[in-house]
Formats: C-alpha cells, sequence, structure tokens
DNA sequence: GGCGGTTCTGGGAGCGCTCCCAGACGTCGA
DNA sequence: TCGACGTCTGGGAGCGCTCCCAGAACCGCC
C-alpha cells in the first residue's frame, strides 16, 4: 500500500471523460473548443466538468500540444526608464484584461544588463507562443531581431528600425498636429517646442505633428530644442528657447515630465502662464494634473495601448487573415489651465 | 520517410547527456543543483550546456516534478491605483532582477472584478510554488486567503488584517520619525501631519512614526487631517489644517503625491516654502523631485523592495529554516528646498 | 447495393523531463 | 576481513495531456 509521489491536487482528464462517458479524446475535443463533437457529448463533458471542478493541466497541454498557450511581455529598456514608468502599470493593465478568461499566461521579462541572447534563445525557444515588445528606445534591434525568427510578436511604439514588424502606437503625430492648431487658435503667433530625443519615434513623431501644425498656416519651424524626457534637460531647453526668442508665446513640450521642467523656468523668468506663454504637454500623466498650474495636455489611453497589443497578438496567433500591419490610437487635448 | 509532428527547436537533455558522455539523470542533477555529482560530470554537463545552447523545457520540468517553477505576482488593487503606478515599475524591476538566473518564471496576476475565486484556484492548483502579493490595501482578505491555504506567499506591504503572514514592508514608522525629528531640528514647533485613510497600514506607520517624534520632544499630536492619497485630498486636508492652525510652521505630508496638492494651497494663501512652512513628502516618487519648489521627502528603495519580496518568498521555497518572519527595508531622508 | 464522403469516436504513442530504485564504487571502524 | 555507510551513477516509469490513426456510423448519389 505505498503512496505514489505526491500529485498536484484535482481530478485528471480520464475522470472527467469516465463521468461523462466518453473518451478523454473527446473531453480534450471539447476542452480545445474543435469541430467534430455531438452536441449530447459537449454537454455531457460540460457538466461533467462543472461537477469535477475539474481544469486542465497547463504544463501537460503545452508539453503534449504544439503550442505554449502562454505569451511574454518583454520589457526592453534602454535609458529612458522614466518615460516608462507610468506608461508602463496602465500598459500592463490592458494587457491584463484583454487576456482575461482566456487560458494564456502571461510571461513578464526585463532587459537585464546580461541577457540579451539568452532573452532571445528563451523566447525562440517555444515557451511562449508570442511576444508583446514594449520598446520606446526607437532603434531597438530587439523587435526586429525577434520578429525575423518568426515569433509572433507586436511592438508597442513604433519602431524606427521598423522593417514590417507589427506595431501599435498613439497618433503622436496628429496628437502634437490637434496641440498646435489648439495653441493657433488661441492665437499664438510664436510657438516652440521642447522635442524628444531624434532617436525615439515618439520623439519624432509628435515633432513631425508640431511642424505640419505650423506649416499649415506658414509659420516658421525654427524654435525647436530637443531634450531627453527628463525634467532637468526639460528646464535646460526652455533657457535655451528664451534665450533664442525671449518673446515666444507657446510652447508644445513633448513630454508632461520635461514640461514640468519648462514651467519652472518660465516662472522663474517671470512669465505668466498662460498669459504670456502657454504650454501644451504630452501624456496626460499623473504629473499634468498636478503641476502648477494644471497643464494643458494630450491624453493617450495606455490601458487602451495595452489591450490594443494584446488583442493584435491574440489574433494573429488565431490566424486571423488581413489583420492590420500597424495600429494607430487616437488622442484627444485636455484642457486644463496652462494654455 | 514522414516527419513526425512538428517539435520544439533545440536539444534535449539526451543530446547533453550524450555530449557530455553521462546519463540524463546526471544532467537533470547537474541542471538542479542537487549533490552527490562528481565535479568531473558537472563540469562536462556545464560545458555540454554552453556548446549545445541547451535550456530545459519548462513544461516538461513542471508536469514531470513536483514544483511548478514558477511564481506569481499578484497586485491586488483595491482603488489606490495612485499610489501603485509610480511603485509598481520598480518593485517589478526589482522582482525580475531578484529572479534572473534562476530557471523561474514570473506570472502575473492582477485583481480583475469578476475573479475572486478563479484567482485563487488558479494559485492554490499548482500552477505556481509561491505568490508574491502586493496590496496596498491593508485590510485586503486575499493575503490572508492565500496563506491559510498553505501557499507560501509573501506580502508588499504589512497587512493590517495580519495572522502570520509573511511581508515586507518599508520602515514607515522611522521614516516618519525621522522627518519629524528632522523639522523639529529645524526648530519648527507647529508640526502638523496629512495622513493616510486609517484603513492601510501605509498609513497608520507614517502616522505613528509623526506622534512618536512630537511626543519625544512634549508637542502636541492633535494637527492630524487624514486624507487619501490623491492631490485633490492633499489640497482639501490642506485648507483644513491651515483653518484649524493657521500659524503652523510645518507639516510632514505621508506621500509626495498628496505634498503637491498641499504645495499648492500653501501657495495660493501666500505661504512662502519652506520660509513659513516647511513640508516634507514621502516616497521620493519623480514627483517629489519636480514639484515646485523640490520637495524635501522620505525615500523608500522601491527595487529593493521587489528584490526583498521575491529573496524571501525564494528562500521559503529552498526550503530555508529560521527565516525572518517579516523584513522592514530602511528609508533615508532626501533634503531638498522644501524644507 | 456499392461507393465516396462527412461526422463522430476511442485507443494509444509520445511530448521532455524528474524522481525512484538498484547498484557500483569508494572509505572507515570494528 | 567484513559489514555499514556515504558518494556517485544509469535505467526507466510516468507526469497529464494532445494529436495521429483507424474505424464506426450515417449520409446521399449513382
Amino acid at each position: 500500500m505505498t503512496e505514489g509521489r505526491s500529485r498536484r491536487p484535482g481530478p485528471r482528464i480520464e475522470e472527467v471523460a469516465r463521468v461523462a462517458g466518453v473518451s478523454k479524446s473527446t473531453v480534450s475535443r471539447v476542452i480545445n473548443g474543435e469541430k467534430y463533437v455531438s452536441e449530447r457529448s459537449r454537454q455531457a463533458v460540460h457538466r461533467a466538468i462543472a461537477m469535477l471542478g475539474y481544469s486542465p493541466n497547463h504544463a501537460a497541454r503545452t508539453l503534449a500540444g504544439s503550442k505554449a498557450n502562454a505569451i511574454a511581455l518583454v520589457i526592453s529598456e534602454q535609458g529612458s526608464r522614466v518615460l516608462a514608468d507610468p506608461f508602463f502599470a496602465g500598459v500592463l493593465r490592458g494587457v491584463h484584461a484583454e487576456l482575461a478568461g482566456r487560458h494564456v499566461q502571461l510571461l513578464l521579462m526585463m532587459n537585464q544588463p546580461l541577457d540579451g541572447e539568452d532573452q532571445i534563445a528563451y523566447l525562440t525557444g517555444g515557451h511562449v507562443d508570442g511576444a508583446l515588445v514594449v520598446s520606446l528606445h526607437g532603434e531597438d534591434p530587439l523587435p526586429r531581431t525577434l520578429h525575423e525568427t518568426g515569433l509572433p510578436i507586436v511592438v508597442g511604439g513604433r519602431p524606427l528600425a521598423g522593417g514590417s514588424v507589427p506595431f501599435v502606437d498613439a497618433d503622436n503625430f496628429n496628437g502634437a498636429l490637434g496641440a498646435v492648431r489648439f495653441l493657433i487658435s488661441l492665437g499664438r503667433e510664436k510657438i516652440a517646442t521642447i522635442a524628444g530625443p531624434v532617436d525615439m519615434a515618439v520623439g519624432m513623431d509628435r515633432l513631425s505633428g508640431w511642424r505640419c501644425g505650423l506649416a499649415e498656416h506658414g509659420m516658421p519651424v525654427d524654435l525647436v530644442v530637443h531634450s531627453d524626457f527628463t525634467p532637468d534637460s526639460g528646464a535646460l531647453a526652455m533657457e535655451e528657447l528664451l534665450r533664442r526668442a525671449p518673446d515666444l508665446d507657446a510652447v508644445f513640450v513633448a513630454a508632461d515630465i520635461m514640461a514640468l521642467g519648462a514651467l519652472r523656468v518660465l516662472q522663474e523668468r517671470g512669465y505668466k502662464i498662460p498669459d504670456d506663454v502657454a504650454v501644451v504637454g504630452f501624456d496626460d500623466s499623473v504629473l499634468a494634473s498636478t503641476a502648477v498650474p494644471p497643464l494643458t495636455t494630450v491624453r493617450q489611453d495606455v490601458e487602451g495601448f495595452g489591450r490594443a497589443l494584446t488583442w493584435r497578438l491574440l489574433a494573429e496567433l488565431a490566424g486571423e487573415e488581413k489583420l492590420p500591419q500597424s495600429m494607430l490610437l487616437p488622442t484627444s487635448l485636455v484642457r486644463r489651465s496652462s494654455a
């Protein structure tokens, strides 16, 4: 009367089959939603599953089957940590929401200094069916590398080194364009911008929107200073702009976090906001509403971002045809006191 | 010459064994760091693994073995989302760092409105070996429920409905105490506090620290207003405090995010900071350094928080004895301009 | 009646590991 | 010299599923 090695709790597929009066093949078919199962069997199986409280063993399904029933969320961090942070939680929430109810595990991976090779080996080693790659640094080779291995991936944020990698991004261009049009509608005539770094798509797209908005009205597009998504660099950029054009009357700042630095400099120099200078940020992060004065900014829906990312990947894994190669999510202007 | 069903890429343990000139049992022993393997075999196996680029199949290990080789990170969100966000990315980074190199998968779970039962069933169903539960709401029953099922867990943030659940927390009490002592050393004599909600341990511990610091010097501890970790409620609380004591000369605010609201109110009323009123926050989030004026605050190491959480769980899973039931992580005062 | 097709079913091999067992070596004390 | 014990090793069953195969049952249609 020996006890075998300790087993996981709960019933096996065999028992479901016995209770339902069918074979385990049929139970498996029902679980996986295959066709060629009679309505009678299907119902019997469902009843048995409910009765026994059966839940399939993930490891066994993965081992036996040809898919891993898991996707990875890869956070590819190349500096730019500050921008990533507020983003992060929201995206994750969206991903999770979209995954709810499906039997797909979410694995988390972050770029450790050491990995690189290891990470790629792991991802392409059959442990996951696909990956969500959130990479804010535009020239990050990871998305492309992964895509070339044939692993289905969706990138969050337009990759600069793109190729034909499917991606989801906020509509940064139109967000910026809208912000500039709004400033112009306010009667502003000398509109500067604090742009992001040139190697990040998010920065370049917002800059293009600003340029386009000014060009529409034949206004000059020379008041640009690039910065790096930190408050201090935003402050420095603002100083530079004021040196070049002390009489500017509006600034479009490509990120709320930089706008904070800019606000501080403007206030120190005695500019009234928004009377003397109107300021518009981007992101509508928590920083925007707590700024003094509260920041008018372009809102992007980070949770929707996560959901879109996930939806696109799952659709591809499900073998759906004619999926959009990329998706741009709408942005909207949130008006507060700074413009 | 038929091709079998498509298999995952990469070598199997059998091949490693062949190349190393040992049996697969021995390879398994090496991978799992068991004793009773000669140095010679161990090295041979390591060489073979490196040569072949072998990485063990997670599903197979889980299926065959008695453990899942995965832990869950459960984010139990009961409102208080705002506080969670900045925290979140940092903690995750720490968790991931601590997990690096071990063959343990990190599964992410968030409290969806629907789950509850499902989530508990999943966690206790053998899919994970243990769980990290980050729960900021002190009376959340989840930690206790999970602990009672026997699943090893570690809670991030002291649970109010504690029992004997192992937890890791920042030393909120001493952080607050230090902040108050600092304000007293500055010669402040009327020190108020904007405290967190009474149902969150993080709020209560910081409040106790403030109380203790004042009591040490025989100062009154009546200037308390509770708030809920949002900027607006911080502003409201500040107004209330000023109504009760227009001549206060210092405020200890239990979170940076509330301090922003308080700063705004003080400035609107014409108080000079720090000359008229010194303000000290808590968390040292990104908000603190971008505030105007930059906020003196109590820093907690969120990444270390994640690491400690993970270390404690893995140690327990490894069967280590005499582990501390709880851990408090040090905090430190970061001096900026607001005090 | 025969024959091709579609729908449904059960049997059983095998996914890649871990862990138990049996056994081959030592090494040491009686 | 002999066991007892600690160290090291390989063989092989079996974890709980999926998926291939073979075949039964039923449908028309010539």
